[in-house]
DNA sequence: CAGTAATATTGATATAGATCAATCTTTTTA
DNA sequence: TAAAAAGATTGATCTATATCAATATTACTG
């Protein structure tokens, strides 16, 4: 029972693995990298495209997303020290199996997959580190995917003020730069719903807005929510 | 646009991995592993017990899903031939994140985990394998993150039955041996509704039933649900 | 093989949340 | 800075699907 669920929606620091390199093996990988600037709104990684790099965010926010037609799945949210695209290193196929973009401007290496898998490949330290974030990834994503489909729209919205609380803006208030309908995608519900729910939250001073400011009040009641549903 | 969505719930062919081993490391995992049979309904592996091996299926089929108090969900199913539990390999925590059960009698090899980490960190080609293997794994999960999330009841029923046939049975026609329960959790409805649907099939002749069997009578057109939601 | 328990089926009802439509507010741009 | 576009808000309606309740069927057990 108790065990508070953790479906938190952004990523863990990943930046260790590059612990595991040698002195020689970095140095490789820095020079097969490229930093570049992105915009807010562009697509860093397109869904369906080769896949010739792994994306390390150095400064901004992203999301990876999985999109079908007009509809959108966000997987998850990248906040800085994370890598995105491991999943691409399988050989068996370099094509991105996920869109990736930036909600706000954003700094990115991009890091050559061939000079990456080749360091996998290598060093056996460096492989079991990637592992790790691999799995780290799969759970946080699978405990997304029951929160979206198990709880219902009260729940699902307390959990992701909590999580972007705590994990994106590591403070009780933050300025929430997205608009209703980024949110509406993150929490896997109309933008009405959002609305709707937020001035609720506002009446029962669980969180208090002034512009894109919010504040989170009573944790311990969005707490509730969350584990209820 | 089009891009046959690949939802499907069951795992692909994973035995490649164990290829990048040498003869000798072979040899040391085989002596590390036990051979056990598990009835119907057993349990393999808990969420949150002590991951202490990976799971290797030889025959039988195998539920992955996650628990938190009354509510389920299945991530995946697994068939014959495939790994579960890879996940836990991440040394940052070793319990097990979700929940195996068997569907049937089944057997399965009990890897030693510790050897399996020692064999990643010894053999980066095998790294690599077993990190083909964890990147399969998610985009096969995060497709039906997407379907069970974006597609509803109809949609979501047939996409389960085509996989079934397609990818567990490899026939048109198969006995399914799981209660209308369990099927209702595979699809994430209730059970009421999968009857229901079930019966809308039979009318429009997509599909026969006699006891427990079904035959996928027009597949195109199960397939056509599937995409339209 | 009778009796009980588990599962399946059917119908009626309730509801969370989507969708639609209209207005208000903020931001962008020319 | 005025006009246009984009986004936010509110209310009304609609619907997919869960839930509840009752019965039928199948499977299990002593």
């Amino acid at each position: 029972m108790a065990a508070a669920l953790s479906s938190c929606t952004v990523a863990d620091d990943h930046c260790k693995c590059f612990e595991a390199l040698t002195d020689k093996q970095r140095v490789l990988l820095e020079k097969k990298q490229v930093t570049l600037e992105f915009k807010k709104g562009e697509i860093i990684g397109k869904q369906g495209s080769f896949a010739s790099h792994i994306i390390f965010l150095c400064e901004g926010l992203l999301k990876v997303y999985l999109e079908h037609g007009n509809e959108v799945l966000i997987l998850k949210i990248i906040s800085p020290g994370n890598l995105v695209g491991l999943s691409s290193l399988s050989e068996s196929d370099d094509i991105f199996q996920y869109s990736t973009a930036a909600y706000h401007n954003s700094i990115v290496n991009l890091i050559d997959i061939n000079t990456f898998r080749l360091l996998v490949r290598e060093n056996g330290h460096f492989a079991s580190k990637v592992i790790n974030i691999l799995s780290e990834n799969s759970n946080q994503i699978n405990n997304r995917f029951f929160c979206l489909t198990h709880r219902q729209s009260y729940g699902r919205l307390a959990d992701l003020l909590l999580c972007l609380s705590k994990r994106v803006f590591k403070s009780a208030e933050f300025e929430l730069d997205i608009t209703r309908k980024e949110l509406a995608e993150l929490a896997g519900m109309s933008t009405e719903n959002v609305i709707r729910i937020l001035k609720k939250f506002q009446e029962e001073k669980l969180i208090s807005m002034k512009g894109k400011r919010i504040e989170l009040s009573n944790t311990t009641a969005l707490h509730r929510i969350c584990d209820l549903g």
